[in-house]
DNA sequence: TCTGATATGCTCAATATGAGTATAAGGAAT
DNA sequence: ATTCCTTATACTCATATTGAGCATATCAGA
């Protein structure tokens, strides 16, 4: 589960006195809006500026709004209403991810500033223009965890920078007794030391690489940046947003292995290559060609249409269509991820 | 994903005006404390009068505490907090479940109360004495979900009374260009029609009776029990701590195929036996004793400590404990449940 | 020592998985 | 038309994993 920690000031009282059950504190929704064109998963950012970031420039942040219950039943009807007004899109899955209660505080608002708790939510759109507002823009999810990719073999950013910047980091906690847990941690989290990668754990990879002051958000915290060449992991992201996309990333990765999910993000009719590439696009490997037919279409999830792509460049390729009456057939029907193909 | 529901009246005006980023909302937190004794799931309740249930009598309620930002940096540490002083447990494992929005407005509030938030978390301990308030009580999970244990066979609450209440409920809204969906929903909910029976699909299952209005919190939204009797099934809770409930059982039953936490419910030494017990009264069926064996002994879950309870009254078992190690050779260890076991 | 428990071991068929090889059906170059 | 390149789809096969039983071990008590 995931650990949370605390991001600012520790103390902060002498408030202005708030009955006993409502403390002031502020609600606000975040959505993780996620596409995935060809071969990469996107994501939708707006520009925000964010004084809390190194250069207080504007940075990407995650769509926002605030909760209006006097105008929205569920928060989820809040959601869609101010994510189709801001954004132009109409969310067609949406599901709850997390909320995140130690925030940074909202920089504006000043260190007396109201406590901000903000749900998060996870939505999967077919991938569409941006009408409305025109500083919403799709971003390549791996722009910010570069990490993840290992869609052409193991990134040589996690030999070369992350894991001896992670012993750095254990070497100066030397003497602390948990040590050894936290040596675990990383070897678990990053796959190292035999330990085998998982792709779900991206969560615990950025917390680690956070605590361990690697990307650009700790660096308001304690000091610099811990590397050396000074170029920070990833691209950074306002407030705790980037937190909020790894928790959107890991549960979705998980969530494609036991639903249907997959489907929300491509067309009602699509060749089996173009779901292996959204579904490898979203796992962050590759998988064995073959087996992954097998797999789908065995596994009762798509049928065939009789129809055929003509564009592939070689022998057509049958369009296929998710088959919905497996959802009574099978308990957890979903793309259980076979191990992944061995390197591109 | 849940489908939440507007449960109180829809428009809801003219309100002291709220500056524009926070509007009144109370922010809360409940925990679902769950501990499993012998063969039964137990959650921990503590009394509270629910103005909104028929009857207006004290309901069983889910331990509830108001979230202080001043005092607790974390969402998690304030709920730690408060459990500990309420009801003088400490929590182990803690998650969080699930942010409830649109919740019954505190009655004791008024109409133009606040905007109830509740962030609920799931919480697993070992079973132990309550200190504190004398308000608590450990209770079986299945009170409130009787049609969820199938250890003794499939209940015979769903072929004589769920099924055919909800066969009716279908029939008067028939016409409705969803009837053929919602058939769907039913089937797949409760494993009717060939369907099998999901473990997981508890709060989809609660949400269909509460539709229905088969169970006693949905009374008070239109008319009466829908039921002939005039029985409700289950036990009902206050306010909506039942869905609550629901999405924590659905939550935990899922966990433990995938993460090793049932371990968080036991001592550090255990027969497998004891093991099982414990996994079936959280899933709520029987399964295959020596199959169940090989699956956590050569899935590197547990491992054998070399000492033996003799208490068991025929050859005695060995203690085994969990295997940490597990964490680092397999990316998802959990007790992956195998098919039910026949009958018991 | 026999019986009734329960624990633990072992077998075996059925199925699923990982990793290939083989064949089909297009377009473009010759 | 033939050859070659490309991608799709079909089939194979060794190796796990699963579902379901039967068999044996080790205790308590009659």
């Amino acid at each position: 589960m995931a650990t949370r920690r605390a991001v600012l000031e520790p103390a902060h009282r002498s408030r202005r006195a708030a009955p006993a059950l409502s403390p002031t504190v502020v609600v606000g929704l975040n959505a993780v809006i996620v596409a995935v064109t060809d071969e990469v998963p996107r994501v939708l950012t707006v520009s925000r500026t964010d004084h809390a970031l190194a250069g207080g420039g504007p940075a990407d942040a995650l769509p926002f709004g605030p909760l209006r219950p006097e105008q929205h039943r569920t928060l989820e009807r809040g959601l869609r209403s101010w994510a189709r007004q801001q954004t132009g899109i109409g969310l067609g899955y949406v599901e709850q991810l997390y909320t995140f209660g130690d925030r940074f505080r909202d920089p504006r608002a000043g260190q007396d500033g109201p406590w901000m708790i903000s749900v998060a939510y996870l939505a999967l759109v077919r991938e569409q223009r941006l009408a409305g507002s025109s500083e919403a823009h799709w971003r390549d999810w791996y722009d910010y965890f570069p990490w993840e990719d290992w869609r052409s073999g193991a990134p040589t950013l996690i030999p070369q920078t992350i894991a001896p910047a992670l012993d750095n980091w254990l070497a100066q906690e030397c003497g602390k007794t948990d040590l050894h847990v936290r040596r675990e941690r990383r070897d678990i989290a990053f796959g190292l030391h035999r330990t085998p990668w998982d792709t779900e754990r991206t969560l615990e990879r950025y917390e680690l690489l956070y605590e361990a002051r690697l990307v650009g958000e700790a660096a308001g915290d304690a000091g610099g940046s811990a590397l050396q060449d000074a170029k920070d992991l990833g691209r950074p992201m306002a407030l705790d947003h980037r937190r909020i996309l790894a928790t959107a990333l890991g549960r979705l990765r998980g969530k494609i292995k036991y639903r249907p999910v997959v489907f929300e993000l491509l067309p009602p009719a699509f060749t089996l290559w173009r779901l292996q590439r959204v579904v490898e696009a979203l796992a962050g490997i590759r998988l064995h060609k073959q087996n992954f037919r097998r797999l789908v279409e065995r596994g009762g999830l798509v049928e065939g249409t009789g129809q055929y792509d003509e564009e592939t460049g070689g022998r057509p390729a049958e369009l296929f269509a998710f088959r919905r009456e497996v959802l009574r057939e099978r308990a957890a029907p979903g793309v259980r991820l076979p191990g992944p193909q061995a390197r591109a």
